[in-house]
DNA sequence: AGTTGTATGATACAATCGTTTGATAGTTGT
DNA sequence: ACAACTATCAAACGATTGTATCATACAACT
């Protein structure tokens, strides 16, 4: 089951796809790294977008969970656990292992969204987002402006796509050893979670025991 | 001068290549936009590579003046005069006149560098930032790390880039009237500017009279 | 007037694209 | 054992790509 045909087409489509882009790639490319025929893609998937709907859903699928999912632990500071959260999607994002090609893939669709995905990705992230901006209620005043709430949210995602998509020409700007030292994705994301925090902080539901 | 037959190869396929990318766009498409004939493109630029560098550069030349040049007006608060700059950039960026495709091309180029032309952007965006950076010398104290100044200048830029490439998705997160009201260029600048200032308060030169 | 150089035109070219074809094994069901 | 179906293969298909060719029209200069 795990090394059908269709799979070994599908992982070898992946990574050629999100390097290149949908339009970029062929699919005698694809059957060269898949090591099957030429004919394989339009018979298992139809045809070169069916196979791209394949693999851009099970990209995603498998990409980012819904890390706000469950109940929050309530005994640790709302602070500590929004970072966890944020550094840990973070650390996907910026993964360089086997599945760094994955949000390459995704954040293709999302800057320049296909007509056979875009609209599946918008759903997602919709659905993301709206599971984000839930998970603050716990952190912001009832009265907090609803374009406050979501300004906030996208200066945290902002930020950190923009190192995402923009990264390739830090090494240039930053120099090496303070780029070493500060910005990795533990640190980027605690930036972007306190610059967070300061600027929300009146907006903050119980005001702070000081 | 205004009308060769060069200049309307270069306007015709600015937004084509804005629209479409490098690889999607055919000469085919360009020359009946631009009304000559098909030899033309590799007649006046050698091949289709050529005209892109030539339609980048020109782009970009006209797209992004060095807003920082210049002594800066220490009569008015450099709050003030920060936002005006940051401000008149968003704007640029999202504007939806005839020159929206610019940016398009820009961001284009930015997210998905081209062996062609990606190197001459490079330098531009490491100039401008390098600008930008001492500019705000005239703002953060000499012992602010520069790691934080750095992260300070991304977390804007990475919000407005934010904006201009996954706003396509806002309508269906944000309510209609809300993001008439509040996401306006001048709005969204506000914001980021406004969380800029909030975040570097600490590393301030001369502290607040306060 | 005649020659030279440049600009434009229709058309052809080789290469490459996604897709289809038809033949050939291999497997399954009866 | 035979028929029916599935999977894989090499090869070819028509369409489209960027580019090259060659003829012609026009301008400038001697």
């Amino acid at each position: 089951m795990t090394d059908t045909v269709q799979m070994r087409i599908i992982e070898a489509a992946g990574p050629i796809f999100a390097q290149k882009g949908f339009v970029a790639t062929t699919v005698r490319e694809v059957c060269a790294a898949a090591k099957v025929n030429q004919a394989a893609i339009n018979y298992y998937f139809g045809s070169k977008e069916g196979l791209y709907k394949e693999v851009f859903a099970s990209t995603y699928s498998s990409f980012t969970p819904f890390l706000f999912a469950g109940e929050p632990d309530q005994s640790r500071p709302f602070e500590d656990r929004f970072y966890e959260l944020i550094a840990q999607r973070t650390k996907n994002i910026f993964a360089t292992e086997l599945i760094a090609w994955k949000s390459q893939l995704i954040f293709r669709e999302l800057h320049d969204p296909t007509p056979s995905c875009g609209e599946k990705l918008q759903e997602y992230i919709i659905q993301d987002y709206k599971v984000i901006n839930r998970y603050l209620d716990e952190y912001f005043d009832p009265s907090t402006p609803e374009h406050i709430r979501w300004k906030s949210i996208f200066s945290i995602f902002g930020s950190i796509f923009f190192y995402k998509k923009c990264g390739w020409l830090l090494p240039k700007i930053v120099l090496e050893d303070i780029r070493q030292e500060s910005f990795q994705p533990e640190q980027i994301a605690a930036f972007v979670v306190q610059t967070f925090f300061t600027t929300a902080a009146p907006y903050r539901k119980q005001p702070t025991k000081e």
